[in-house]
DNA sequence: TCTGGGGTCCTAGGACCC
DNA sequence: TCTGGGGTCCTAGGACCC
């Protein structure tokens, strides 16, 4: 048996921890930029606010004080899940951190599985203060589904357990196609033109026929419902195979300089990420474009990639290569809104491939690199950097709901009046 | 005025090898 | 009428996740 441990509103919970004056009132949490709705408390749900909805069509709701708005204050949410997790671990000695908010727990070997998960809720909620809700079943697309068959149905257990074949088809029942983990939105348009509409009728579907539509992903999640375990947990994390770093604009952006230090940071964040998992990369890839959403202004999108001599995670290197990618594809005369550095030919670094003539020589640079990264570990980031990323960041993003890093920076911490 | 960011996996097709 | 068989690697595009 899989449990599904998962966190109720994540990033509303998380800023209503330090404001319980926030409790039943309606939260959003908004996008980077504080462009889309990406939280919301249930209160907020209830007043029909769309996930993704952009923040200035709700303007109004805002405005009137009826809804509270955050910008995404990832600091503090990335050190809430730590605590969560390491919470978790306490329970089982097989958990998979699926995302921000989620994990599955091996729960094989545990005797009475409701009692268990409802320990884990109100521990989860008595020390880190989240509420959390928990599916448990045989496999981890049912885990999902029963996750969510106790959100729905049973809020205040948060608990929902599928250990027979009745439960099993009753919880199928009752989810729509398009909430079955690993079916999005082509798929489920396409599967209810052929009158599958709920995971039940999903699971009645003929093997070989889901395969042809849906190849063998589509095959796994059908074994997935009917109770044979395809995806097992995944414990260890892999390096990432694509490493990418982008953000919109505050502001639009029309000029050259401030351009290069937005590209520059990107960079050199693509290069802490490499230095971070022991990985090089071997090609740059910049990207540029502007304001898809407006009518008026001119539009221009492009890309291109350069390859390094020597793979490298060196900051330096990277934002060297990185500029000469975006002196080829800038154009004067347009309004860029966002920008980004993708990495590729990501391979361990002490694969590196020296060319013919090449000495490896890194060995100073790779000095510097720890030792910044020392700094700017014990110091808070980018206490040091390289002069290329600038110290103007006209461009940076708008957060101007920011809540205080309530957990990781000293002069945040809470003080209460006694 | 204002519309996020970061990933994964799979398949088909083309180019190549012996 | 007839045209081998068995592979690999790479890329683009499409689906999905949070």
């Amino acid at each position: 048996m899989v449990a599904l441990v998962d966190c109720n509103n994540f990033y509303a919970s998380c800023e209503r921890l330090f404001q319980p004056r926030l409790l039943y009132k309606p939260i959003v949490v908004l996008s980077n930029n504080d462009g889309c709705v990406v939280a919301r408390s249930d209160e907020a749900k209830s007043l029909g606010i769309k996930m993704g909805i952009p923040a200035f069509q709700i303007k109004d709701l805002i405005d009137r004080d009826r809804v509270i708005s955050f910008s995404s204050n990832y600091t503090l949410y990335g050190d809430i899940s730590n605590r969560v997790m390491q919470t978790l671990s306490n329970f089982s000695p097989e958990v998979e951190i699926y995302s921000i908010d989620e994990a599955f727990l091996n729960f094989s070997g545990i005797q009475n599985l409701e009692e268990y998960a409802k320990s884990i809720k109100t521990t989860v909620k008595q020390w880190i203060g989240v509420p959390v809700c928990v599916g448990v079943a045989e496999t981890k697309t049912l885990a999902k589904i029963a996750n969510r068959y106790a959100k729905k149905n049973f809020k205040n257990l948060g608990v929902w357990v599928i250990d027979s074949e009745q439960r099993r088809i009753e919880a199928l029942k009752s989810t729509d196609i398009e909430d079955v983990w690993g079916i999005g939105n082509k798929y489920s348009k396409m599967l209810r033109s052929f009158n599958i509409n709920t995971a039940y009728d999903f699971s009645q579907a003929s093997e070989n026929w889901v395969k042809t539509k849906m190849s063998v992903v589509g095959q796994r999640t059908l074994l997935e419902l009917n109770g044979v375990s395809c995806l097992t947990l995944e414990l260890i994390s892999e390096p990432k195979n694509n490493i990418c770093n982008s953000r919109s604009f505050g502001q639009p952006i029309i000029s050259f300089s401030p351009l290069s230090e937005a590209i520059s940071n990107h960079a050199a964040s693509c290069a802490f990420k490499l230095r971070k998992q022991k990985s090089i990369a071997s090609f740059v890839q910049v990207f540029i474009m502007t304001n898809r959403f407006s009518k008026e202004d001119g539009q221009y999108i492009n890309s291109t990639t350069v390859s390094l001599p020597i793979g490298s995670n060196d900051s330096k290197t990277l934002i060297k290569y990185a500029l000469v990618a975006l002196k080829k594809i800038y154009k004067d005369g347009f309004k860029y809104k966002k920008a980004g550095v993708q990495v590729f030919g990501i391979v361990p670094e002490n694969h590196i491939q020296l060319g013919l003539f090449d000495s490896p020589s890194n060995a100073k640079s790779k000095k510097v690199m720890k030792l910044m990264d020392d700094i700017n570990f014990s110091n808070g980031k980018n206490t040091l950097k390289l002069a290329a990323q600038g110290f103007d960041r006209s461009w940076r993003m708008k957060n101007e709901k920011l809540s205080p890093c309530y957990t990781t920076r000293f002069k945040d911490l809470l003080i209460i009046d006694i």
